[in-house]
RNA sequence: CGGGGUGUAGCUCAGCCUGGUAGAGCAUUAGCUUUGGGAGCUAAGGGUCGCGAGUUCGAAUCCCGCCGCCCCGACCA
């Protein structure tokens, strides 16, 4: 009997829904397609946004804050630009409205002579800014980042995977040179990498995307990729070299130490809410969400277990003692998150509530507890001794000494978890199509676990390219990313038999 | 936008084929019992059966149209 009706091996997308739903995470708003985010999904995006906060800061970065309109005439400056985002744009075209025979309708009287369109990256409205703010070698480099909301229209939603609107931040750098830029972009891929992996406990593969998979707009595109539990990849965070795209598009231009007129070289990078997802589909299970203690909004949780007795006061008052001191404790550099629940209502549901949020320390509190000087506990991560939950026991003083470490050994023990997971999930015995076609061709429905393939390709470009795309759609494949990690030789190309020159990784993605 | 499914109480669903007073479990509220851990009994509240038009003496049920949601595609962080 699991906290969750469905399972993971029975449906995973109907268990990716019921732990959104039951971990209080997040739930469908009226508005089409957005979500109205609850304490424990929110929480968890502050810290987040806490943390890459410090990170991006300490590497360089200032915060700016654009407008949520951009005038429609700046999307269409840059012409992939505009290919890229123009099916999914939501337009402001009215100022007012009016009742016409009794129904709201905007005013016709109050259309804009310029709509605007609902930001659904900033690259354009920011770039606007950098062509006034850039003039001399001396400006640059300018490193500034923001987090907001963006909104694009996208005809599928899926709870914090995919939402029409979502939260993000997003970085926007402009430099002298290639060289310069390539350095900030892997700059933020390597913040990416080392926040997915240190604080969401995330492993991930952090490489190169193939030209059909580029941002549009840009030279080349990163991104940091996650298995997911059912072997599906999401990209996680991306990083941009534009070149001197959107530099031409928008007249970012300076003057060199020479004297002479150059075009500046942007970059842009994001990660967004779609990370949550990626923490619930690495580290949720069969009783909900195990959250990662460094994100946990509250890492220990304290639930008395009340009686209508008199012996109740004593209970509480031990518990919130017991909080007091947890709190002065310290772990990943910050106060020990210690919350006490003192919702009237009864101990097991609550209890059950935060194994379902996935709170990494859940103690339960009865009377002979606080006579004893004692602390019934159970660890989210290892809930279970076979179908049994698993209660564990010690004197007061020892469980406020082990407190820290628990938390923090919890932490690598998810990554420790994940990483094997794929590790062990990414096959480099596939050297043709036809291995490629035998692996994931058969059995699509049984919900068989297929991780990724490793295999060397010969990098085609343009027509070839496009042809490759084909092939693996029909396997409902993608190329992920060409890992920056490359082995000093390779095989011959999987597609075409030509030499191969790098590797590539492919699966099937979210 | 294509293919499939589905819309009935706060939630999960039954009832629909074969038209005849709106149902269950969970949740909520109240009372009593229980108390080392997802309790039991009793009672109560809660629904224009997704929306609109039609057939009929009578529609949750049959017919037509529309809309929402879910899954699989196309598109994407």
């Amino acid at each position: 009997m699991h906290a969750l009706k469905v399972t993971r091996a029975e449906d995973f997308p109907e268990w990716y829904q019921a732990i959104v739903r039951e971990a209080d995470l997040a739930e469908l708003s009226p508005t089409r397609g957005c979500m109205i985010i609850k304490p424990w999904g929110y929480g968890i995006w502050e810290r987040i946004q806490g943390e890459l906060d410090r990170r991006i800061k300490a590497s360089g970065h200032d915060n700016y804050y654009f407008p949520l309109l951009i005038p429609m005439s700046f999307i269409a400056k840059e012409a992939e630009h505009v290919d890229g985002f123009a099916k999914e744009m939501a337009v402001v075209t009215h100022h007012r409205l009016k009742a016409v025979d009794g129904v709201l309708k905007p005013d016709p009287e109050a259309e804009l002579a310029e709509p605007f369109i609902i930001r659904p990256t900033s690259e354009t409205i920011i770039g606007d800014a950098f062509s006034r703010w850039i003039k001399s070698y001396r400006d640059l480099p300018l490193k500034l980042n923001q987090w907001a909301n963006v909104m694009r229209w996208e005809m599928r939603t899926r709870m914090f995977l995919r939402t029409a609107e979502f939260l993000w931040q997003e970085g926007h750098t402009a430099h002298v040179d290639r060289a310069d830029a390539m350095d900030e972009t892997m700059l933020a891929l390597e913040i990416y990498r080392s926040f997915a992996e240190d604080y969401l406990a995330m492993p991930v593969m952090v490489g190169e995307k193939p030209e059909n998979e580029r941002f549009p707009g840009a030279d080349c595109t990163y991104s940091i990729e996650a298995m997911m539990q059912d072997g599906k990849a999401l990209q996680a965070g991306t990083s941009h070299y534009l070149g001197t795209h959107f530099a031409e598009a928008q007249n970012i231009r300076y003057q060199d130490k020479e004297g002479g007129l150059a075009l500046a070289h942007t970059t842009s990078w994001g990660v967004s809410t779609r990370l949550i997802g990626g923490v619930i589909m690495t580290h949720g299970d069969d009783d909900g969400l195990r959250t990662p203690p460094a994100i946990a909004p509250r890492q220990v949780v304290i639930v008395p277990m009340l009686r209508g007795k008199p012996e109740d006061a004593e209970v509480s008052a031990y518990c919130q003692e017991l909080a007091k001191e947890l709190s002065a404790l310290s772990a990943f550099g910050a106060e020990v998150r210690a919350f006490v629940d003192t919702k009237d209502m009864k101990g097991a549901e609550k209890r059950w509530d935060w194994v379902r949020r996935g709170a990494p320390i859940i103690c339960e509190i009865g009377p002979r507890d606080a006579a004893n000087g004692q602390v019934s506990f159970i660890k989210r991560i290892a809930l279970r001794e076979g179908e049994k939950v698993k209660t564990h026991m010690l004197e007061r003083g020892a469980f406020i000494g082990a407190v820290a470490s628990m938390l923090e050994e919890t932490q690598t023990a998810l990554f420790q978890e994940a990483k094997m997971r794929l590790d062990a999930n990414i096959r480099d015995d596939i050297t043709t199509f036809a291995d490629l076609e035998r692996y994931y061709g058969t059995d699509d429905e049984g919900g068989e676990f297929k991780g990724w393939a490793r295999a060397s390709w010969s990098r085609p470009t343009g027509a070839a390219l496009d042809k490759v795309g084909e092939q693996l759609k029909s396997l409902k494949l993608t190329i992920r990313n060409a890992p920056l990690i490359q082995p000093a030789s390779h095989a011959p190309c999987i597609f075409t038999g030509a030499p191969g020159v790098e590797q590539i990784l492919i699966a099937r993605a979210y």
